[in-house]
DNA sequence: AACTATTAATAAAA
DNA sequence: TTTTTATTAATAGTT
């Protein structure tokens, strides 16, 4: 039946058909390998591959010019031996020293998202929960802050929309007023010369509103919010 | 016992050092099997990774620089800026990228521990809160493990000493009647002439010897039945 | 392409 | 890291 499989030495496949046969398959499984490195391990991974007609083939885990890029600043070291004695070696140690510190940062960060713990002992992971219940706490008193400031803002928007709102009332009453005053030929003296708006203020006083103190009334509202939980 | 493999899902590694091992092996394995695709089917194969800590692998059938020419003019569509200074451009802007994740990471860093919060809105502080209480309780449940384990290894150490005592005093008790059994024939005979106290001297057993002790020792005591171990 | 007998790679443990 | 071993994965030769 199929497969009586044999080893192969690693030299040039004579036959075209089954060189080209194996470049599929081999193909083929170096780039699922190569995908698979790069998920596993976390690394950046670039792969091309010409075919002997000239094809390209190329796996990238992020983007293939990146990672031309990260490999030429990368092999810079090697060459450039015209004018490095200074200013690269700083740049170098710059870098390194920016890798670094970037590198300390991200395991942190990890850690504090509860990734990479294995490393650590109980004294250190003890360190951490307390540093994130202290971050908590942080977060969750700043979170209640903005809340309450900005149902304290939409509070003072409502008190002025009211306001608002009852000075176009009285305004809509006046001006129907006024209509009615037009209409009346006694009153056709005064119109002229005034404008409706300093009429209608002017002549009528604001109705009673609401006065209720709203910074303190939102405060409150606030709290209980909160307090309640 | 040596492994008791199983698949694995091909996703990121979280534990750190199992991480490191299946880079290294994984890597050897890919970098093997694209020198022999190029060699076998007589393609042209570069690749190049980099590790999650920066550092960098390649391999070339030809020579790195080779293909990423021959790579660039196959996906000659994009990009033109061969200037002179490209290299020292990437490595500023290298640097300049370092720099810029560095500062977030470090802001990230700061507004886990709780400061900074006042330029976060209230879904990002949500987020933020969640993040946090995940990485809690991450860190709760691997502290918890590692307790967990420090005492299942007290406990394993308690027991191997129990027995370790259950075994000396027994070897202690056989040391004693041996002595008593050895003691007697010499007590009879010297017991004349001489004081009740080298008597009282030689009667007691000795304190717990080594058991790899030299067999002369052994045989005198006639503790050679218990040299077993 | 599909099929397997084999070899190769590798996960887990030491 | 490197080695070992039990298993899974890849693939050479065949259909």
């Amino acid at each position: 039946m199929a497969g009586k499989r044999e080893r192969i030495a690693i030299r040039r496949i004579e036959n075209l058909a089954a060189r080209q046969v194996t470049f599929s398959k081999r193909r083929r499984g170096l780039f699922k390998k190569a995908e698979e490195l790069s998920i596993l391990c976390d690394a950046e991974v670039g792969l091309a591959v010409f075919s002997a007609t000239g094809k390209l083939f190329q796996f990238a885990s992020s983007s293939m010019n990146q990672i031309i890029d990260r490999y030429n600043s990368h092999s810079k070291i090697l060459k450039k031996v015209d004018e490095p004695s200074q200013l690269d070696l700083h740049e170098d140690s710059n870098c390194a020293r920016l890798r670094d510190e970037l590198a300390e940062a991200s395991l942190w960060l990890q850690q504090m998202r509860g990734e990479e713990l294995q490393s650590l002992n109980v004294q250190q992971l003890q360190a951490l929960e307390k540093s994130l219940e202290s971050g908590l706490s942080s977060v969750l008193k700043t979170k209640s802050q903005k809340i309450m400031d900005q149902i304290s803002e939409l509070e003072k928007k409502r008190v002025q929309l009211i306001e608002e709102n009852a000075r176009l009332k009285e305004q809509l009453q006046a001006s129907k007023m006024e209509m009615q005053v037009a209409a009346d030929p006694l009153v056709v003296v005064y119109d002229e010369g005034q404008s409706s708006e300093s009429v209608t203020n002017t002549s009528y006083p604001r109705p009673p509103l609401d006065t209720e103190d709203s910074s303190d009334t939102s405060l409150r509202l606030g709290l209980s919010l909160f307090n309640s939980k």
